[in-house]
DNA sequence: GGGAGTCAGGTTTTT
DNA sequence: CCTGACTCCC
């Protein structure tokens, strides 16, 4: 232990080594407060606090994962295993499996995801007759979600005449009834959504004293990381947790404060010392992780935020590269820089993959760095985004497995009551729903007992109904003997899905089969994992928790060697040598959603400033005066985040070829107006960004399928025939009028259908047809 | 009831 | 551009 004490400097170790008590540590970016958090419970531990005493919530499974690894190494791997480690919503669900009958809930209740969530509401919506356009399934999922974060529960939604006034005003009087439809149709389907999870644990805590009472008495010491960007109900949850013995360690940084949308209350952070008696307050602020210029770049923009913590972070590191901003000229331009430049600093370096991270503000930015990477062979994964298991050949067969092990859930019900079709119909379903919201029974108790139900359904349904049932019965029956993984494999045999995924012969029907699979094969190593820990065979209910609470973090699989893409949202607490923050453009980020208010601006900058922070080496900031919005080429202006950095960590480069094919924008790049002052727009000429939109096309050249292929010939220049003949050969240096210089690096085919493989160096890697290129051989 | 074809509408960010 | 909801015909 004390070989790992001497690791930390003075402001680590004091905060480490206090045992009891409550504590708020404010730890800057790139501090070491990871480190501090797990010294600290392997302290604990060492100073004689049983492991089964501590509970400790993160942000990411990963990043609980990874602790309790780190803690395994230093006080053994069978002391670390009792440490209560995860999510506020996993930890929490395991807490509510045990204790969810105190309130009516079966110890089976099913999560549902935000998906399933907005289906019941929308059905809901349909069923009362109100206006969809009204009432936005959206929206009012986001307003549900955040009176339940608020604990604002039906009742005491009903009690509070200014928020059904708010609602009126809004033109939503019927809020209040959705709200408790949803609740009631939830708790009669055995579901909780992600926001029950804290909800009803705090329901939970508060209604039964005794539980409280066991749980207070068991996490003797609670620590919560990032504390900055936990809700009101997860900050009730920790308090009456550490009511008793006080021993709190919060941790967290109010500058990387990023998850308001949510719910998330940064007064948390700011109030804790008003909340416990005697409060010790704890700096981090010596950032270990980046360079002077990455340091100073981040702090000169946070500075222009009104709220915060009087925060000074430092480094006593190199000064580093200075942080390099980039225009391109469109979204693919953007990714073909990013590319080439990952490319190059490989090659230069001999640094993996693995250093590389780029950033965006929307998950749909990834795509035009995704085509850029592929086209130079950069290995590379995304994060967050459209997880795996939202996939809906994924869903599907999880609505079984669902289904399966409660079969009052009625959103996996729905899902897949006729799919594959077995002939039950839209208003057999319906009607289903109404007798169920009538006679106050589940649908699936009613389908078990048709019969007797007065329906009008015809007989041939009703037998197909029946057919259901038993399908889904004999599942049942097995799932008593059978594990997981067998039990799924069954399932997707003969339920038809396998052949429904089959039907279709096309490439995405086979992608869906190899999720299938991929799903089949992650139950089978859950189980074999199971296995090792306890003998049973109700894994099932496990494995369904972990997908449902499951974040695209968590599991790294793969060769790791890849280029990470991700939200700046899904980057918080990771660090990579080299990070690319993209898409530095007004409205994009800033989010024109978040422009609105101060405070809504100011945590767009607090994320700006999380992307910042995470990189060690060297940040790369982009933005592109045009980018594809909807398949509509649209012009942007440089983000104001780029102009709040002090000047004198930014190193601002336009590209050679830009400049050449546009005087224009040299002039004023390098004209008396500071660079990062100009907005570009205007000098954009129409007609360049036409020629630039149809450069756009290439991207899907290799990768698409052959009814593209077509369109690329558009892109190739053809005004005029090739000025010279057959004489270039591999390893040739050629120029190209639109792409600049390049090598050639294969020539293939031959007569009129000659082609070249060329990489440039503006616009990456190209096979252009001689025929059409223009190409110029040079030196 | 099912399937193919059409059309509007949607992008912040996530457990 | 893509997705899901809707419509129309078998």
């Amino acid at each position: 232990m004390e070989k790992y004490l001497s690791q930390l400097n003075e402001a680590q170790y004091a905060p480490t080594v206090q045992k009891d008590g409550p504590m708020i540590i404010i730890a800057g970016a790139g501090s070491g407060k990871t480190r501090v958090l797990t010294y600290r419970i392997a302290y604990l531990m060492n100073q004689g606090v049983d492991s089964f005493n501590i509970l400790a919530l993160t942000f990411t499974n990963k990043a609980a994962k990874e602790m309790k690894g780190r803690i395994a190494e230093i006080v053994g791997a069978s002391e670390a295993k009792n440490l209560w480690m995860g999510t506020f919503h996993s930890v929490f669900a395991k807490i509510l499996r045990f204790e969810g009958h105190h309130l009516g809930y079966p110890s089976n209740f099913t999560i549902y995801d935000t998906q399933d969530s907005q289906k019941l509401m929308g059905s809901i919506i349909r069923e009362m007759g109100l206006d969809k356009d009204l009432y936005k399934t959206k929206q009012v999922y986001s307003r549900i979600s955040s009176y339940k974060n608020s604990l604002i529960t039906v009742k005491a939604y009903f009690s509070n005449p200014e928020l059904m006034e708010a609602d009126v005003m809004a033109r939503r009087p019927k809020m209040g009834e959705i709200y408790k439809t949803y609740v009631d149709r939830c708790f009669k389907a055995g579901a909780m959504d992600f926001d029950d999870l804290l909800l009803r644990t705090n329901e939970l805590l508060t209604r039964f004293p005794q539980v409280l009472a066991q749980y207070q008495d068991k996490f003797r010491y609670i620590l919560v990381d990032e504390y900055q960007d936990t809700n009101h109900s997860q900050y009730l949850i920790v308090r009456a947790l550490a009511d008793r013995f006080q021993n709190i360690c919060v941790v967290g940084d109010d500058a990387q404060s990023i998850y308001a949308f949510r719910g998330a209350n940064i007064s948390n952070i700011l109030n804790f010392q008003k909340d416990y008696d005697d409060v010790k307050m704890y700096r981090l602020e010596q950032n270990y992780r980046s360079t002077k210029n990455i340091v100073g770049a981040a702090n000169s923009v946070i500075e222009h935020n009104q709220t915060k913590l009087e925060k000074v972070v430092w480094t006593a590191n190199d000064e580093g590269p200075k942080v390099q901003v980039h225009r391109s000229l469109t979204d693919g331009d953007e990714g073909r820089f990013v590319a080439s430049t990952i490319w190059e600093t490989k090659m230069n370096d001999h640094v993996p993959n693995s250093d590389f991270a780029i950033l965006y503000r929307t998950n749909s930015q990834s795509r035009a760095m995704e085509d850029a990477l592929r086209k130079r062979d950069i290995p590379y994964r995304i994060y967050g985004g459209t997880s795996f298991y939202q996939r809906k050949e994924i869903k599907d067969v999880i609505a079984y497995l669902r289904l399966i092990l409660n079969s009052s859930d009625e959103e996996a019900l729905k899902r897949v009551i006729n799919y594959p079709a077995r002939g039950i119909g839209q208003t057999t379903i319906d009607r289903l729903i109404v007798a169920a919201n009538s006679s106050g029974k589940t649908i699936y108790s009613l389908l078990k007992d048709i019969d007797s139900v007065d329906i009008n359904i015809n007989n041939g349904t009703k037998n197909k109904l029946k057919d259901f049932v038993t399908l889904i019965e004999s599942y049942q029956v097995m799932n008593q003997t059978a594990n997981a993984f067998d039990l799924a494999e069954h399932v997707t045999k003969t339920s038809g899905l396998i052949k429904e995924f089959n039907k279709d012969g096309t490439p995405e029907g086979i992608l869906r089969l190899e999720n299938v699979e991929e799903l089949l094969n992650g139950i089978k190593d859950f189980v074999e994992g199971q296995l090792e820990i306890a003998d049973s065979n109700d894994n099932l209910a496990e494995f369904l928790e972990d997908v449902a609470l499951a974040t695209d973090l968590d599991g790294d699989k793969g060769d790791p060697d890849h280029v990470a893409l991700m939200t700046i949202h899904s980057s918080k607490g990771l660090e990579f040598s080299h990070v690319f923050v993209v898409g530095l453009e007004e409205d994009l980020f800033p989010s024109a959603m978040s422009m609105n208010t101060r405070s809504e601006l100011e945590e767009e900058r607090r994320l700006f400033y999380v992307a910042l922070t995470r990189a060690e080496k060297k940040a790369y900031l982009t933005y592109a005066l045009s980018r594809y919005r909807w398949g509509k080429l649209v012009d942007s202006e440089p983000s104001r985040f780029i102009e709040e950095i002090d000047d004198q960590f930014l190193d601002i480069i336009t590209p050679i070829e830009e400049r050449r094919i546009n005087p224009m924008l040299s002039a004023d790049i390098f004209g008396d107006t500071p660079p990062n002052k100009i907005r570009f727009k205007k000098a954009v000429q129409p007609k360049l960004q036409k020629k630039v939109a149809k450069k756009k096309e290439p991207v899907n050249f290799e990768i698409s399928a052959p009814k593209k292929l077509k369109k690329a010939s558009e892109v190739i220049p053809h005004e005029d025939a090739n000025s010279f003949g057959g004489e270039l050969a591999e390893g040739n240096r050629v120029k190209h009028l639109k792409f600049g210089r390049g090598e050639v690096l294969k020539i293939e085919g031959k007569g009129s259908d000659v082609k070249a493989e060329i990489d440039f160096e503006f616009g990456g890697k190209k096979k252009l047809l001689l025929r059409f290129a223009k190409l110029q051989l040079i030196g």
